[in-house]
DNA sequence: AGCGCTTCGCGAAGCGCTTCGACGAACCTA
DNA sequence: TAGGTTCGTCGAAGCGCTTCGCGAAGCGCT
């Protein structure tokens, strides 16, 4: 920067005048400036600036630490915010999830982001408390109790849950099953599991149909395990809704069960349409626009830093059901007997 | 930190050599600093640091931007990646991928990041060539044609494909198609993907079975259309082998050609184990451990920065081929029409 | 002509840290 | 006891940028 204040003849304050445009510089030396910058190739040097303006036009995304490590939703969270981020020419900044406020604000208060994206968002949760009190911009993937001033961005599991209930209903089943989000987090107190599973409650009571709550890791081992424990234990139990990725392990136990899809069994997901409909059968179920969610977090953090937009903005993805090939009539009685439909496979 | 050494009663530098312990200090004094780093509860600045020492501990990460947004394995590679920095306290910065060798020079020069991890690499890619050039440390998730020097970790796309078209070639399969990464990624000399063609080719050839060499983007929609135009094309086809999620649409524009799977066509592909296991019916395929290979190649590059390695390091994941149920011996002959095995759903 | 006003350029003081060279004190060796 | 080491500590000079405040010049107005 020196070099082009001396090449150009200028001070250097005027340099970063015409780099910045805070002031107005007058258009000879502006030009004799961006020419020097030209020919020598001149970069900013980011935390020098970082260091000098306090903003380092970075922002943090807290990805939780993957269990198993291909729950794909909350990868595509990040690649949407990645996208929005490197469009609006911010800087990602990417850690695995710190369950402990303390260090999440430490990042920003070592000065390596202005603000922060957290995603897996509990009802109270202590990291949200500790970035208010302090004072630093955030945004959530995701939703707490106390939703005042917070930019968010999330799907309506609710109405999720309550559309899945509906379709099921009226195709006729009478007992169903929510696989909700894994035991801890539910515990935690994950919002999205504990809205899923109060709203499953009181919506299979005003059906007057039965609904069985089943906590249910996203891994298929798991998944596989959980699925064939409830096909023992509930025999009148025809239909399931599953709130993300535990489908793999319920379909696999309803075929070990030799239980067709869905003349015998019903299933409704949350999950992204692509998915959906990859598979044999294509489910039914609510799209969770995961990309987009991210990119609107990464969005709405970004307005909020660069005081483009002062208020916070909150979006809840409307639930919507898209009717594909696995759910259909109940059946009068499930069958609990191997009927073979084919031979076995292997 | 002035505040810590007022405390303290000692030199600013001094605190700083008890911070780094780049020099030794008496117990005392260190023992007097900490407590006040303690009380006053300090953090040290990340871009005051940097200036200073010119290491940001960081490092940056470029994923090709998402054509079709779920494209899971480059998402895992960054998941893997994640995890493995934050393990040794490294940071990473996530961009969109610049295939411009300039803007990812820059990142490095402007002092954000002190290396990089490319992926999407070509046999010569630009951005390997400028980035030697520049002196700057980075590792590969996948392949350059020269590899002097240079620390990466690749599929062994070639061993995957010459195991699939020999188990294939068992099962009596004597015309088999290769759906290849897109053809764009090919014309730009995406390594893999000439890799799976040549060994197809040699391969083919070697077993004297007829190859069909078919380009096909990963969007379902895209690969449908391919699939369909290529099972309409050539009859005799009985098998095919995907180097990534090209498959879905392949599965599709079987089940709406009425083709079985395995009983009329075969299918291999490459792919995380996870999924495979996931779909109905399972893959045959080779695993793809992503998520390992992010860590490793985040590791990698971490070593080369720490100077704990000085070498480079290459690691190429083996190829092993894990039959499920979507291959099958080949059948007489093709059916071209259509054979109900169950009624068609909607 | 003189007034206040705005416009534009300059110098200098940091931002919070690292690191070099210097200096005193304590420790050896002869 | 003098000379040479080593160890522990300090002060100060940056790292590359932003930004404040000052002053010089130019403007329209009375």
């Amino acid at each position: 920067m020196a070099q082009i204040a001396e090449r150009a003849g200028v001070a250097l304050s005027t340099v970063s005048y015409v780099l910045s445009g805070k002031r107005s510089v007058s258009k000879p030396m502006r030009d004799r400036v961006l020419a020097a910058v030209e020919e020598l190739d001149y970069r900013p040097h980011g935390p020098a600036r970082a260091l000098a303006s306090g903003a380092t036009h970075t922002i943090a995304l807290f990805m939780p630490s993957p269990q198993w490590p291909l729950v794909p939703v909350q990868q595509t969270f990040v690649a949407g915010a990645t996208q929005a981020t490197s469009a609006r020419d911010y800087a990602l900044l990417l850690s695995t999830a710190a369950t402990d406020p303390e260090s999440i604000v430490r990042l920003v208060a070592r000065g390596r982001a202005d603000g922060v994206i957290l995603m897996e968002t509990l009802r109270d949760d202590p990291r949200v408390d500790r970035l208010r009190s302090a004072g630093y911009p955030f945004s959530l993937i995701g939703r707490t109790a106390d939703l005042d001033g917070v930019s968010y961005v999330d799907m309506d599991f609710g109405g999720a849950v309550e559309t899945g209930l509906d379709h099921l209903a009226g195709l006729g089943h009478t007992c169903v099953a929510l696989f909700n989000f894994p035991p801890d987090l539910i515990e935690a107190g994950y919002t999205a599991s504990l809205i899923a599973r109060d709203v499953f409650e009181s919506r299979t009571r005003e059906l007057g149909i039965r609904g069985i709550h089943v906590p249910c890791a996203h891994a298929p081992r798991d998944a596989f395990a959980v699925a064939a424990g409830l096909l023992h234990a509930e025999p009148e139990c025809t239909a399931a809704i599953t709130t993300g990725w535990q489908f793999t392990g319920l379909l696999s136990a309803l075929r070990a069960a030799d239980l067709h899809v869905p003349d015998d069994f019903s299933v409704v997901s949350v999950i992204a349409a692509q998915f959906a409909e990859m598979l044999t059968p294509s489910l039914t179920g609510v799209d969770w626009p995961a990309f987009e969610a991210g990119r609107m977090a990464a969005e709405m953090l970004i307005d909020r830093l660069t005081g483009k937009e002062q208020a916070a903005r909150q979006y809840l993805t409307p639930a919507e059901l898209v009717v594909r090939e696995s759910t259909g009539p109940a059946p009068r009685t499930r069958r609990s007997t191997a009927r073979r439909r084919r031979a076995p496979a292997g």
